[in-house]
DNA sequence: TTTAAAATATACCATACGGTATAGTCATTG
DNA sequence: CAATGACTATACCGTATGGTATATTTTAAA
């Protein structure tokens, strides 16, 4: 592996463990096996490093998600298809969703807030559109697409967290039983 | 308003914002106008000042919280008056509450997620409760309690999120929405 | 084989960090 | 009045921070 896959692999590692802040520069080029210059020639500088490190896994995690967004007439399948993009994601790059949901929720002015904003509002976007096209056959959905998609993608990443917690295990059935749970409820 | 009190003022603000390590002691202290042994008098450390600062916040909301959480048989009725108190919290204190979301997401080895840790496991238990105690009369809930527990909060913290984002305002009828979409889904 | 560019190391910079030793100030109390 | 203890300012500590000037090695093309 070239340098420049290994120190991302080590940054992902610290900063998802440890948080941006608390990471130091020269505690990434000791991890892997490097020394300043050779980290600050391929990315220019920390926030370079975060912002190449997001680029990276976004581009693969939207190649992933857009399609499954697309709304194919039944909101409940189209759900589900979404949700299981989700969770099949975070599974597979648990490091870096637990990054990027602790940059979601930081604060406003943080510098992991605005490197992740412009990710959040495409997904935001992406769920908006499911929402506008479901309401053409579901009336009272009307007007309500930005909660409704802000809220779906809360419980999404709701189940995600218990999931990285360990309080549960994902697998087809959580995922039937999140969408299901979105769409009728805890009881039936 | 003595010196301890403009700190923690100063302090959740700063905190709320940028996030506990991109601010430094001379910040906080020039923004309280002071120096920094009177900080360090009250408080010890940086880190002293944060738990100190959840301490007080904290009081305040597991005094309105528990006393909401007491299930009262109707498990309807017990969540809503839960969701109001935690809204009506949330909205008092928004700082404080953005504070303690960043920080409940935050890494897991970072400074806030530590400080916050014992504070959501206490939310979390109390939410086991009503859970468990709504299960002796809904069957179909039993060994579930942890999951919907979580979910439950990882719903209220999302709408709560969608109010401080400025997306939609929370109002009595945004509680009532809350606790139905939990129960019975998004149409019903 | 020369040459140019990409990649990497040594050693360093200014600054900001969390924290403190010392010297008071000031109100309360005996 | 004397003295005590809570409180606060000046000035400083060692260290870690993000970042870089310079020099050297490696790689690949001419």
């Amino acid at each position: 592996m070239d340098n420049n896959s290994v120190i991302l692999v080590c940054a992902l590692q610290l900063f998802s463990q440890k948080g941006y802040n608390a990471v130091g520069v020269q505690e990434i080029v000791d991890a892997a096996g490097i020394t300043k210059p050779t980290l600050y020639h391929y990315f220019g500088s920390k926030r370079g490093l975060l912002d190449s490190l997001l680029a990276e896994y976004m581009t693969g995690f939207f190649r992933v998600i857009e399609p499954a967004a697309e709304y194919d007439g039944d909101i409940t399948n189209t759900l589900n298809k979404i949700t299981f993009a989700y969770f099949n994601y975070a599974q597979k790059h648990k490091q870096f969703y637990r990054l990027a949901l602790s940059s979601w929720f930081a604060p406003p002015d943080s510098e992991v807030f605005n490197a992740i904003l412009p990710y959040m509002q495409r997904q935001q976007k992406l769920m908006e559109g499911i929402f506008l096209n479901a309401a053409k056959q579901h009336g009272n959905m009307k007007n309500r697409h930005e909660v409704y998609a802000y809220a779906f993608l809360g419980m999404i990443n709701t189940y995600i967290g218990i999931a990285l917690n360990g309080v549960t295990k994902i697998d087809d059935n959580t995922v039937y039983r999140v969408v299901h749970h979105y769409m009728h409820g805890i009881f039936s």
